[in-house]
DNA sequence: TATGAATGAGAGTTCATTCAT
DNA sequence: GATGAATGAACTCTCATTCAT
């Protein structure tokens, strides 16, 4: 009774068609907000008509969780690429903040996005972009975590930690009118560093820093 | 050629019926989100009929724009007041803070909906919220300022400061329901308290802290 | 139970008020149309308030009838007082004429009203304007006719050649902008009148206008 | 970024639901009146739904364009067809004239239609109509200036002579209720033309007249 | 597979009219 | 007599969704 090609087997044309659609969403919706965006606008952007999409997905708001879900994946996989040379637990989580920020910083709307549309879901597909978000955080949350355990920071909630750090990186895109035309995301990063670190770090956190590089506070 | 009763003249009754209006504008698209209200269930909610709204404000993205200005303008109140008494720059920063969790934390709806919804206006009408927002961080940060000029905080950037207890405040209704599984408003609170001072205080901050409220971190 | 002040009664006042609303309602649907024009324009227009308007007039097509009849009446007095001191019924019937087109040229919106409205009134009342059209058209024919009967004119339908006159003086208003590039008020009507005295004329017409005025077609 | 189907193409199925609903409105429009008439109306004589409409016109008021200059064309189209095979430049100019009175006839409501709705339009669009209007002037234009050529016709202006037919015509249908008692078309056309001849034509012009149809007038 | 014509429910908005004051 | 706040019916227009081809 589900004539709709979920792309969930091996079929690649199906989750080609999908990615295609998918992207079209998550670029319109970003742009111009969930009910600006006619699934006729989404059509013309995926370069397909519009009755096509309904044989790929449900309905719009199924796009919507998709799209939403989609860019909340691509957090997922940046972070971790950009970290995973550095074996140092206080270097990994200071580059995993700078990396989340670049990411935040390159798909601002999309970052928006997450933040407007999930209150237009029901219930049920809610929780799917909170269970979502969790993930993402989970990884930043390791890192800090770490960093407690060597005893490099101080015997904080490390969750809210992680949120501190999150919510200031999405800060970037959720106030970039008011922060840009005080400073670039260079300078943004490295003061939220110095409050962070200040914040966090024991004795050793602080001459374990200054060992690895010596006169800079982050 | 302009019929619609603006109350900016001191007719009482006028003035009351647009309040009367907006109060049911902010509680709805708090709720439901812009689009998902119609100007009827604000009618209804309101207890008139829908045409009468368009005798009181120019279209329902008037009714917006007044919406969120209501809730950044309480804010801009509230908060003041909450710190009208207290004399030590410190104290005033710190129950600031506090305050404005607690505004944060009883509208939490309507702080999303500044979030959510300013896309949804022309660019016009977004600038006048962004002074708006403007006017209520220049009160926070005038109690930092205070606090860097008594020695008390290091010499930082204060609207980035600012911003990082804005966001973190704010961060109480974004995430709810993230945060709200963990911890209570108060934990919530202190823990933010916690990492700011910790990133803020300087040696004199330290000990201007521990005479007032010997063993407290806050 | 009809509580319309009518002012067919010899009250003063009460006739001064209709007159102050009609006149800004023939203004306005002059001007605008009848379905572009509010009761409300009409009330600020006439200095009053809207609620007042249907205590002299029961509904918005009463309004439009009146404004109707109102600017016909004008033509019917408009015209004999033109020619009341001319005894010569070829000048006179001229002179009607010239009359005529110099008040649609004064009120040519008001001229276009008449027909561009009449007929979103019910039955009704659109014979109340057909009666009170007929009623200039006599004035015209009455001079058409007494031109016949002293055998200046052939003897043609009078009616016809009433229309004729009628329609012709219409078309300045209902054609203003393709005849106006051409030419003037003037000019439209000499040639017009040239037109029509060639149809008309009998050989003693033609003696009889060259005795008035030797080496004057008109 | 244009969603609407103009029928520009040679997509002849386009074509054929513009016309259907271009049809519908014209009877409508022409019956009741542009504001008396509503969209559902026109889509319930077109027997389509209401939505579909807009996929075809802009608005209503580009279907009340479309439906004017709709009417023109078809006076532009018929008139020459009327006369295509007669060759003698009075015959051809009297005949014209007399195809214009039938097609007037048998689309009263459309005629009066340009008169009442035009001035609903903005500027730009009622320029496109002036424009159409003229046209059919022109081609009545052209008979007259060759009947004048011919020295059939006296050196009138041709532009005021053609008002002069063309108002005439109108006049059927614009004060039909008044006319109609009185005499048919046939009546109507003749005496018409009557006047017109006795105005226009030069003694060679009677002489070639009593040639072709002795002992008529027309 | 893919299209796009067609539907129809529902939204925002206007405005003639009434009636308490 | 006069006001203008209030009503509510009606209208135009949009758009997610379906389905015959």
């Amino acid at each position: 009774m589900n004539h709709i090609r979920t792309g969930n087997g091996d079929d690649e044309r199906i989750r080609q068609r999908r990615k295609q659609i998918i992207t079209a969403a998550v670029q319109l919706f970003s742009e111009r907000g969930y009910f600006q965006t006619t699934v006729q606008d989404i059509a013309d952007t995926a370069g397909i008509s519009a009755g096509l999409i309904y044989q790929y997905f449900r309905d719009k708001e199924d796009l919507l969780l998709l799209a939403i879900l989609d860019v909340l994946d691509s957090y997922t996989a940046e972070i971790p690429r950009a970290v995973e040379e550095i074996a140092d637990p206080l270097d990994r989580c200071c580059m995993a903040f700078r990396a989340y920020c670049r990411v935040v910083d390159g798909r601002q709307a999309s970052t928006i996005l997450a933040y407007r549309s999930t209150k237009s879901l029901p219930y049920q597909q809610r929780q799917v972009i909170k269970n979502a978000e969790r993930q993402t955080n989970q990884i930043i949350m390791g890192y800090i975590e770490a960093c407690i355990e060597s005893g490099l920071f101080r015997q904080v909630d490390s969750e809210i930690a992680t949120y501190q750090l999150v919510m200031y990186a999405h800060a970037w895109a959720l106030k970039q009118w008011q922060l840009a035309r005080r400073m670039d995301l260079e300078t943004y990063v490295n003061q939220g560093l110095d409050l962070f670190l200040h914040a966090m770090l024991t004795d050793a956190g602080w001459q374990h820093l200054h060992r690895n590089r010596p006169g800079d506070a982050r």
